[in-house]
DNA sequence: TTGTACGCGTTATCAT
DNA sequence: ATGATAACGCGTACAA
């Protein structure tokens, strides 16, 4: 009887003994933990739903980091964590989260219709969403990304810029690249996007900026080399733009590989700024000057969530977390 | 019965309709993942063992990419991933190893003596070894370490240098940080270090440099910070090395830093060459001469063998991948 | 084509 | 303190 090993004070130690020697000439290993999961009704285990392949999951830092501070927190507690990778749709297949042995799912920036979110609602998992959707009935945490941009877009207007440019990530999500026309800048089901290009254009607008004369564009994902594509393409509008908004700091690391292609310096001719603070922006050339979110914090206030609603917690209210502006040396007074 | 979620085509659609429709109105949300497993016999997930905590394992950007090749493999063939952070033995503690849902378990990079290697082997799991340790049994797959590391020191030695340093990571599971001993540099329990150290120095030997001149620091882990401070103490002996040998690319970044921390310029002041060739590489000020590894490759060939293991096949013969040297701006002649 | 009963390996409860 | 036994929820072989 397991009790063995369970509950090692329950028997006596002689009985105990006998039981383990015994076990241990029959090859048995301990428990089965999938049976004893069944029993238990209890995996120990936290589900992640990333938005994308781990493929692309893992090459962005700031993923990382969140991630990394969530498993900290779930590991001191025993658990396990799942990695559940999405596919073009904007998160994992249900069929994935239908049968990912976790009994907490912890949902990161994924759409607002997710088919993986239904999923999860049709298994009755407790749920805990970092950044979106906003779901009732869920624990979120979030950042205050449209404060977050305000900041940066109001930095710049104090500089003396005038003419920008954005380079934002995902608006919809149907894998597009390019412009963003007017009308795609409505009903953006990403609330990410929507608040950072909303915080830009709403600030640059009470400075007197058109945002119907400032370009967007839009890159279908948040990596290096599709910031530099749309970069290239925001510096060479004319007039062209002498300060660039970018939506994460990989997007802003290629306006600085961009840049360089134009052979335009940074921040003589243009400025820029990124949105994260991951660690590379300390090194990057020049460093770069950008929105600073507390993003271990956020997933270890995430795997808290997920431990509380574990034990049977009622999801709080989200609190936002804070940003603030980090100054190095990729912006300047506009010339 | 659940015939009518797994075989759809053995009963009628008119009883296949009626028991659905009945079980949505009972709210039943499809087979429990569990209690399928437990059945079946298989969790349809591998597990992912990390030598250090998930903390720092997202940092370190070579295991993203393996990671991220493992997971696009397993993910194709609808098994998730478990992680299982590892603390200061080196590994994941054994009881997390001996309760993980995996049926199937991937080692990255852990010392010899792990004791998540004794849990994994005590419940007759499969195993892929990724770089290190070499276990019977056990599948394998490896890069040419020694080979790659006689690439950089012959590169140096034929560019004029004489006088080097060397920057590893742990040589032994202890933590320590510092100058290495002659006596530590013997009886190294991971493979990947003994045989990085060893390509340098055999290869510097042959070229007629003492290894007993060779100053040798090992970081107790592979981020940038630690080859910092490893790198300020090499920078500074006398005479001054005008060439460093750096076990990873992380090493090296925090040597380039060293460098210009010292008010040195690199590469003419002092060479300064990586091994791993991450994406980073490309864009370190000044871009890095470094070894390339092919890492994405590393881990789709370990989720291969992992599923192959999991069909039942025999852990076939490992081989090694190759292994280059790639030239960018880190390096020059000795002056 | 449809229904039944047993086994998977635990945990937990209850009787001894 | 120790031993027996009923769930846990599924897959599956087999009977109807």
């Amino acid at each position: 009887m397991s009790n063995a090993y369970n509950r090692p004070d329950q028997l006596s130690s002689s009985l105990r003994e006998r039981i383990l020697e015994t076990a241990r000439s029959l090859g048995y290993a301990g428990p089965d933990p999938v049976a004893r999961s069944l029993a238990t009704r209890s995996s120990a285990a936290v589900g992640f739903m990333l938005p994308q392949g781990l493929s692309g999951a893992f090459s962005d830092p700031a993923l990382s980091i969140v991630l990394d501070g969530l498993a900290s927190t779930v590991d001191g507690h025993d658990h396990s964590l799942v990695l559940m990778p999405g596919d073009s749709t904007g998160g994992p297949r249900p069929s994935i989260v239908s049968r990912a042995q976790a009994d907490v799912m912890v949902a990161y920036s994924l759409p607002d219709s997710a088919p993986a979110l239904d999923a999860v609602a049709a298994r009755g998992l407790p749920l805990v969403v970092i950044d979106q959707p906003v779901l009732p009935g869920s624990a979120r945490v979030e950042v205050q990304d449209h404060l977050g941009a305000s900041l940066a877009a109001s930095f710049l207007l104090e500089l003396g810029h005038s003419s920008f440019g954005i380079l934002t990530f995902s608006l919809h999500p149907d894998g597009v690249s390019g412009p963003v026309s007017h009308e795609r800048r409505s009903a953006v089901p990403f609330r990410v996007s929507r608040d950072r290009l909303g915080g830009y254009l709403d600030t640059l607008a009470k400075g007197g900026v058109q945002p119907d004369n400032v370009p967007v564009w839009e890159a279908r994902g948040s990596d290096r080399e599709l910031g530099r594509l749309g970069a290239r393409w925001l510096l060479t509008r004319t007039p062209r733009p002498s300060a660039l908004l970018c939506a994460s700091d990989q997007l802003a690391f290629g306006a600085l590989q961009a840049a360089r292609d134009l052979a335009l310096t940074v921040p003589r001719d243009v400025s820029v700024v990124g949105f994260d603070d991951v660690p590379e922006a300390t090194y990057s050339d020049p460093p770069l000057t950008t929105v600073r979110q507390p993003l271990a914090e956020k997933g270890r206030r995430a795997g808290e969530l997920a431990l509380k609603l574990l034990a049977g917690g009622r999801p709080p209210r989200p609190t936002r977390l804070d940003v603030s502006l980090v100054q190095r040396a990729s912006t300047a007074p506009r010339t």
